[in-house]
DNA sequence: GTCTATAGGAAGATAGAC
DNA sequence: GTCTATCTTCCTATAGAC
């Protein structure tokens, strides 16, 4: 290595997550990839070789390792189902800024990019989650099948509340999703 | 005009409706567009004057239009709430053809295009269908707050399925949404 | 109303200096 | 490791023929 880098790893990932959330693959420019993080484009071409599909790609598969290690994680401890939730909760409000910021995921969801380059980490992260959060609900007594649905469905209300939060231009949305989730999750219907 | 036009209007933007929901804004390009309705480039700046801008909202501006006759004039027949809402979820299964199909509203929010051309009738259409959906929801009894929280959380689970739906690779959250809607909209607890 | 041709600029990507 | 300079391709948009 000749000189120290400008920014490290996880910060550039980190700069980089940032404009793929907000304006998604292709409207992300290396233009303005290179103004969020400071390098300029030749730079990002020395710390990514393959572009601009490569930072998406480490971009998602660094989200998926913040997702395992952080939420997936909090839901395998041995505390109460609905602690754990809870908990799941506080990370999702702070993973989105309390409902102002759009779902990595959703903006790198594109459907001509399907068999894409990133469907295949986008489904394993979404999969991953439901079956963890289900496994919540089987310790609370649930059955495998209504375990699933009801964690998929966890999951689906997620990604909407942030759209529609962002569609009307309030976080409204996004807090009644917080607020209910516990109860959807582990109440008696 | 000086001849026949090759594709009427309706069906002009249709097709890009289709490209803008499949790519959204940025992804698509007046090469994409051009292919997707068989008019050359320059054509399209005859009809569209404005360029993609003027395609997107126009192609907004028509859906708005079409749900607005179509999803909330059904909404507000005088058949009973569950008839009217299992109307809804006919339409819905076409228009998203069988969850198989992302939304336009989705794919046209952009976090950076906030306060952009689009953001206000992609709101107007949101507020729109919760507030004609709680009308439905008062008629079957539930009072006025309770009618717009869950009208709004249906269209958050809506957007929800579909993100989901695309993430996953299967229709199921879709299907699993639609199976349940009447039930979440106007069930007891 | 649609086309071919093209201007002018922004896109992704690379070469080579430091 | 980062930069400036540059290449090539693709983009939006326009001019003018038919």
């Amino acid at each position: 290595m000749a000189r120290p880098a400008l920014i490290d790893d996880a910060e550039l990932l980190d700069k980089l997550s940032g404009v793929f959330r907000d304006v998604g693959y292709a409207g992300a420019s290396l233009a303005t990839l290179s103004e969020a993080t400071g390098l300029k484009r030749a730079s990002l071409y020395y710390r990514f070789p393959d572009g601009k599909e490569q930072m998406a790609r480490e971009v998602l598969l660094t989200t998926k390792k913040w997702i395992s290690e952080t939420i997936l994680e909090k839901l395998r401890e041995d505390s109460s189902p609905h602690e754990r939730i809870k908990q799941m909760c506080k990370t999702l409000d702070e993973l989105y800024s309390g409902g102002k910021q759009a779902c990595l995921l959703n903006m790198l969801s594109s459907a001509r990019i399907q068999q894409g380059p990133f469907s295949k980490i986008i489904q394993s992260i979404f999969t991953d989650w439901i079956e963890t959060l289900a496994d919540v609900l089987t310790d609370a007594g649930f059955n495998k099948k209504t375990a699933l649905m009801r964690s998929e469905r966890a999951l689906s209300q997620l990604q909407g509340s942030l759209v529609l939060s962002r569609g009307i231009g309030t976080n409204k949305p996004f807090r009644n999703f917080l607020a209910q989730l516990p109860e959807d999750l582990l109440g008696k219907a």
